[in-house]
DNA sequence: CGCGCTATTGTCCGATCGGCCAATAGACCC
DNA sequence: GGGTCTATTGGCCGATCGGACAATAGCGCG
């Protein structure tokens, strides 16, 4: 009957319940076999070294090398890898690096069968598919303008409860930029003080817990 | 063989994957039987009510009802049911929150399928158990004291921004008392200013995304 | 080669913060 | 009944913050 090779497709998570549940839910779909499991990123590189599947199901949050620094190495590699993120974080920031690093998709934990193993079809087709609330968070985020590099490190410091002068002697400027960077943070943040512009970084994924 | 009555277990998880799956290696363990699945609280104690399950399967983070208002919930209407968190979080506000609301243990997503299916049963068996990375958060958190209601409230309008003259406006008290309940969350947190207060704050649990 | 954005630095100033002193009243536990 | 904890309030003060005004240099884009 299927005259179309099966999906191939290597599952990386590090929680072994879901890998599993995953895994026996994938197999059930006709067209797909999921073809080895990972639970961390050096693994999941190596696995597809040897296997060269179709596609990876890849989770954002893993212990050691994260899930991007996992598909951004994976691409260096193979360029052309197909990569469906499957994540728990709708963070702006998350889905944008993610995207960013080559993901072919990125959908949320939350979304049911039959939406995800569309997009696992999609991906391999070589579309680009964002799960709709995903996108949402997307554009509410777009609105206000991005965090520079160098913005997002004093972030990490003011985080830290240092002060624009600690700030200014840490990063080797003066205090006067220091206060600029927060500056622009406040307004990018749309936050009144520095207490707030933590917890708008935190809401939108610039910070993590 | 089995001469022991089989498990009955609800399973509540806003994940429509990770509850198949979940359901699935459940069902394939001798003893256990996933009776019912619910998506949200309300119809995970509706299903309490008419299938009066061993136990319950409760992930802490859903839409609408949160894991621990259906828990306590549930127990306020059955005091001595059975519920076993499964989460992703580990932060000790969460631990502590299911535990006080009548918890019989709690443990993350992250667990080998063997110590969930051993933690199923023991909370079957009344015991208390807590997984061994989340008692470890949960000591780390216990050293400094407990942040009270109070403190928590100001917590969250100082996230937003709020000056000590308009917290004190907003809770109906003097700029001083807001003033000294900041003081008493730098101190309780260890922050040196609000900011890393707001920081902890997430961090500990205590403030969400 | 301008245009825009980021990074950098400066000064002035009123508003706010956080630490210090001390005190009272109610709730809960032993 | 006494001790502990929380919530409440007051004044004082130096440190810090955030806004306003202004300026230079480097980078990528068209």
């Amino acid at each position: 009957m299927p005259n179309v090779p099966k999906i191939r497709l290597l599952l990386v998570d590090d929680h072994p319940v879901l890998r599993a549940g995953l895994a026996n839910v994938l197999n059930y779909e006709p067209g797909i076999t999921v073809v080895a499991e990972a639970d961390d990123g050096a693994s999941a590189i190596a696995l597809w070294r040897t296997l060269r599947p179709d596609v990876m199901l890849l989770d954002l949050s893993m212990a050691g090398m994260d899930g991007i620094e996992t598909l951004e190495r994976l691409r260096a590699e193979f360029p052309d890898a197909r990569v469906l993120m499957l994540t728990s974080s709708e963070a702006p920031e998350d889905v944008r690096h993610a995207l960013k690093a080559g993901a072919g998709g990125y959908v949320t934990k939350n979304v049911r069968r039959a939406e995800l193993v569309a997009a696992i079809r999609e991906v391999c087709a070589g579309a680009r598919v964002i799960g709709e609330s995903v996108a949402r968070q997307l554009a509410a985020g777009e609105e206000s303008g991005a965090v520079s590099r160098r913005e997002l490190e004093v972030l990490g410091l003011v985080r830290q409860g240092f002060t624009n002068a600690d700030i200014g002697r840490l990063l080797g400027i003066s205090e006067r930029t220091a206060k600029a960077h927060v500056g622009a943070l406040l307004c990018k943040l749309q936050a009144a003080d520095r207490a707030e512009a933590v917890a708008r970084g935190f809401e939108r994924g610039l910070l993590k817990v």
